[in-house]
DNA sequence: GGCTCCCGGTGTAACGATGCACTGACCATA
DNA sequence: TATGGTCAGTGCATCGTTACACCGGGAGCC
């Protein structure tokens, strides 16, 4: 226990608490130098360090950010969780962790508690597409980035979204695709009610459109109603199983198959295996997000990067920095998605 | 923001802040059950909430523990992450999110500093094999859990250490190698420095030396000095495939490799495609840990499970529960591990 | 009647930091 | 010598909760 208050500095260096709270806080204008410099050395000499909780229950204002995520098990925002934290230390906050579990009532249960914990910015990654819920809590002062989302309509005024544009990035690899010889590519997605699954979905269509090839097989799939497996990462994986396996056993089937996102292609691969055929070879496929295991699987996975560091510092910067002119309504920052190209994809063979 | 403090209950209900104050603290004694009753309905109407930061300010014991793992990017502590803080929030605290980068400056520094900021209990996940530095926290009252290691000869008092049994775990795994008709085995691991890196090898070489096998290939490579990759994870993976590609291209190659972790094993199993072998049938790979990699990949990877769920609920009590008898030296609370085969291993081809 | 005991609470001083309103000293001007 | 104006810093009420020390009154006892 530090157990150094104000008082001790004070008193060591022969002013009043007033002073060395006024150092603290920048308030250095009428300040001698001297007495700024014994001040300071004398802070360093106790290795003094301010209660956070007395500071907070005076300026109402912890030094704390929340993130509310489905699940840091998740590979994608684990990421999240560490680039979020590492800018947030830069600037001497901490990050206090939820796991919504994609459960949309502990996601709210989440918000209200941190709120009423006095946090005063949260990242949510929601699983919902209507953010109204918070918008009371937003007139209150909260300041609200939803990750992984971009502006809706019906948005509530000062949110701020941090996407990577999803479009771009479906384009982008639409195009990869195209230029492979790829002329049937299957979209595969678990149902499409997300915002960004949509997003995905249009820049792919666009750059095929672009490519005057007609609307190309599109493959959703419901997913099982409740709760998710574990970590929704295995559902996800199984969903591109099941999808793939009877995608390649139908008639006229794709040459490459465009997986909303890594996990899903990875399900798709195990499947192109199971039906006795390489991917890369026999069937392109494609990811989307880059998380670690897109690297690290086998093949190594061609997909859409979305750089993750720069997103969370970004959301760290829309929670701490001064409020950006009018709070207005429907702020999104979209971020330049990058492909990745690995051995998963190939040029289709005659 | 919630707004509302005690002492509006107490007015509502017509009693003092004291007696409101005694029921949330359950010294309900000397309490007419009606006052109780009443104060109870109060509370709930008005939406009343604690204000941390006072009761942290008053009690100097925060609702927060601190959690410094290398990097919740990673899986297996994103893992321990997410179950840590479903531990937590049953008893209404909080996990204050910490990424120490491998960086041993950084981890002690987290850890001072949520000593300083008051937190009471912390899970570390320490890259360092001596814990002696935080000796000084924990004669301070500090509860500290040590997580994945096991207790050690110099530990300082108090500590607890949370684990698998790696060496029954290694054990299970080589027994397993063995009844396949497996003899030659190599162990693949980065430096043997860590305490589990250790255990995990002589539970290994216990199991062959049972079966009457001579002292096995073992293969350890130093590992790049210095910062390791982005998730220490990509290293880990590529340490596999180096080490591996040597060890399959000398003489006399082993039937089987047993890799420390699961993202070594990985590694291997690149290494064995390239190789031009098949995983399972010409070569089998296992690993450890389990992580959500290990059923997801191509094989699917045989591997050694840790009960995450249960050991992060064991952490979390280590921190919380009243204390324990008398503190002792050398404590660790070890978890069974349990042997999860899939597709990597197979019967050794005569 | 006087004494103690216990019941069911209540009064209030902290916890440590903050920041507004203030002050004493000094100088310049009228 | 008043008057005003900086300068450099200080005094203190305050945030919401806790828990120790207290208190009025009724019961029981001699």
């Amino acid at each position: 226990m530090a157990g150094i208050t104000i008082l001790d500095v004070a008193r060591a260096a022969g002013v009043s608490t007033s002073t060395v709270s006024n150092l603290l806080n920048g308030r250095t204008g009428r300040m001698l130098p001297e007495t700024r410099e014994r001040v300071e050395s004398t802070i360093k000499e106790l290795g003094y360090r301010p209660n956070r909780a007395a500071r907070q229950l005076r300026t109402g204002k912890p030094q704390v950010i929340g993130l509310v995520v489905p699940s840091v098990g998740n590979p994608y925002w684990g990421a999240l969780a560490r680039y979020l934290e590492a800018a947030a230390l830069t600037e001497g906050y901490h990050v206090l962790l939820c796991n919504s579990e994609r459960d949309p009532a502990r996601e709210r249960q989440y918000v209200d508690e941190l709120v009423s914990d006095g946090i005063r910015g949260i990242v949510l990654c929601s699983s919902l597409p209507s953010l109204e819920h918070v918008s009371g809590l937003l007139d209150d002062g909260l300041r609200l980035v939803a990750f992984d989302r971009t502006a809706q309509a019906d948005d509530p005024v000062g949110l701020v979204n941090v996407s990577v544009d999803n479009a771009v990035g479906a384009e982008l690899m639409g195009e990869h695709l195209v230029s492979l010889g790829h002329r049937r590519i299957a979209f595969l997605s678990g149902a499409i009610r997300s915002v960004n699954r949509t997003e995905r979905f249009e820049g792919f269509l666009r750059a095929l459109e672009r490519a005057g090839i007609a609307r190309p097989d599109v493959v959703t799939w419901p997913g099982s109603s409740g709760a998710e497996g574990a970590f929704g990462d295995v559902e996800a994986a199984e969903l591109g199983r099941v999808a793939a396996t009877e995608l390649l056993a139908g008639p006229n089937p794709p040459t490459a198959i465009f997986a909303v996102n890594d996990m899903t292609a990875i399900g798709v691969c195990r499947a192109v295996r199971d039906a006795g055929m390489e991917v890369g070879r026999d069937v392109s496929v494609a990811g989307f997000d880059d998380i670690v295991l897109a690297e690290l699987y086998s093949p190594r996975l061609t997909t859409v990067r979305q750089p993750m560091k720069e997103m969370a510092a970004a959301a760290f910067r829309a929670l701490h920095g001064p409020d950006e002119g009018p709070a207005s309504q429907g702020t999104s920052l979209l971020f330049r998605p990058e492909l990745v190209v690995r051995d998963s994809t190939a040029a289709v063979v005659a």
